[in-house]
DNA sequence: CCTGCCCGTTGATCCACGTCAACCAAAATA
DNA sequence: TATTTTGGTTGACGTGGATCAACGGGCAGG
């Protein structure tokens, strides 16, 4: 062991060779001399606290965060005070994606807890990937990601009923809980059921109704935030199949 | 004028440099001098017949595609044959971003009309963004810009009402035909009413209904697909307002 | 301990949109 | 020309989820 571990403080110097994410963050797939070469790359970290923002709409884009610690939401409103969530976001994860594209953000980032990102200067990110054989192609692939995400989240919005959405939701988080070594079947949401109907175009009380009926048939057991998922294989069905019968 | 200008034939070379599109497609806000470096990154070009598919979810990712004549869908489907259109793209937008992130398609792309678009191999555009100064930028602007674009849908499925929807789709339409030249106020649309319907996480008979209510009402001349808008400032405060009273 | 606030649950009612069905126009085919 | 097919419109009716409202539990602060 080395001497110079970073540490978790604000300010100091952030090295992805030596961080626990890498295998969900931005440098995946990288060899072990690519990975050195990107210990220029965070400029330094910040902590976020309980509802604070990262960033607001409208904010100039400088930098993209990688979610250290924690965990966040992306909102966007409209002038009429009706707000959508776009997403959640956990550890590895990345945030600000949507600010190059006008080089402001487009979206407010919310932490839904105390958290903390490392920030990744745009500028720095662009130089190094021409260096980096591989940090380019990667950098890729978490936009192409997000966006095929997005797409998977209008196929819900679009044509998917109440409890085929939320069974949606509850297997991708389990599936992202699964991805961070946290059990597949246990884990608390961070979220309030408004944000959770926010994001999965509901409302709070319908996305409440939808939590007890799974706890009614068996599927999960709610006890507030906290949610042990008892039956995968009919959630599973549910959101492709609807609950039976119908067929078409 | 030289001798050599590209001609619209298949195999042919096509030259970004001598493309009219260059305004609205990947090269925009490129100097002269890096313009003349991309006329190595088109592949070739490639006709799509109506109705036929450009790629398929599945298919292994190799190029994007930029459009240089005609329309495309793109939609996503589930095992048990609900599908979901993700987008309508139109000339000088970008096709297959969606394939990075996997090295295969997650979603189908389909001409809405006898259309053509240059391809553009994926290695080749990793490679020239190493080389030429902007264009890794642009490319990042463009899938920034499909990002912000997808949460845009995600607001419109999410916390908005049919007719607000569809206001919203007319807006956009015209938009992006004023940007390429046509009139703001007269289109011809060139997807069916379930297409939209589809689009806007509605059904086709609801659509139609909304057109109608829109005609009603004087805000826009509807003939099949051929769209008049009449009061582009009620269809707009439609959008962010709902019609009127109803206060929250 | 009590008090207040936020969050979640549950019930009753309403309505926007889906569903089902008939019909028609335009376009494709013969 | 008649004929089928496809896409669009419109009406009648049903329903999933929104809305409105009451209530209750967890938790922070006094």
């Amino acid at each position: 062991m080395r001497a110079s571990v970073p540490v978790t403080m604000n300010g100091l110097k952030t090295a992805c060779s030596q961080c626990n994410l890498v295998e969900l963050c931005l440098p995946f797939g990288m060899s072990d001399s690519e990975l050195h070469q990107l210990d220029e790359l965070v400029g330094g970290r910040r902590k976020v606290k309980r509802q604070q923002s990262l960033y607001r709409a409208g904010d100039p884009f400088e930098a993209i965060y990688a979610i250290r610690a924690g965990s966040f939401k992306t909102d966007v409103l409209l002038e009429d005070g009706r707000d959508q969530v776009t997403g959640f976001q956990m550890t590895g994860e990345i945030l600000g994606l949507d600010g190059i594209s006008t080089e402001s953000h487009s979206c407010n980032a919310v932490a839904l807890e105390d958290s903390e990102v490392c920030v990744i200067p745009y500028a720095k990110l662009e130089q190094l990937s021409h260096e980096v054989e591989g940090l380019q192609h990667q950098f890729h692939k978490v936009m192409s990601r997000e966006i095929v995400r997005d797409h998977g989240v209008m196929m819900l919005l679009g044509s998917m009923r109440a409890e085929e959405r939320l069974a949606a939701f509850l297997l991708n988080m389990s599936q992202r809980f699964t991805a961070r070594g946290f059990s597949a079947a246990e884990f608390h949401l961070r979220m309030t059921r408004e944000e959770i109907g926010s994001y999965l175009g509901l409302k709070l009380e319908t996305v409440s109704r939808a939590f007890s009926r799974f706890q009614e048939e068996g599927l999960i057991a709610v006890q507030q935030k906290h949610i042990r998922l008892l039956d995968t294989t009919r959630l599973r069905k549910l959101v492709q199949h609807q609950t039976a019968g119908c067929g078409r």
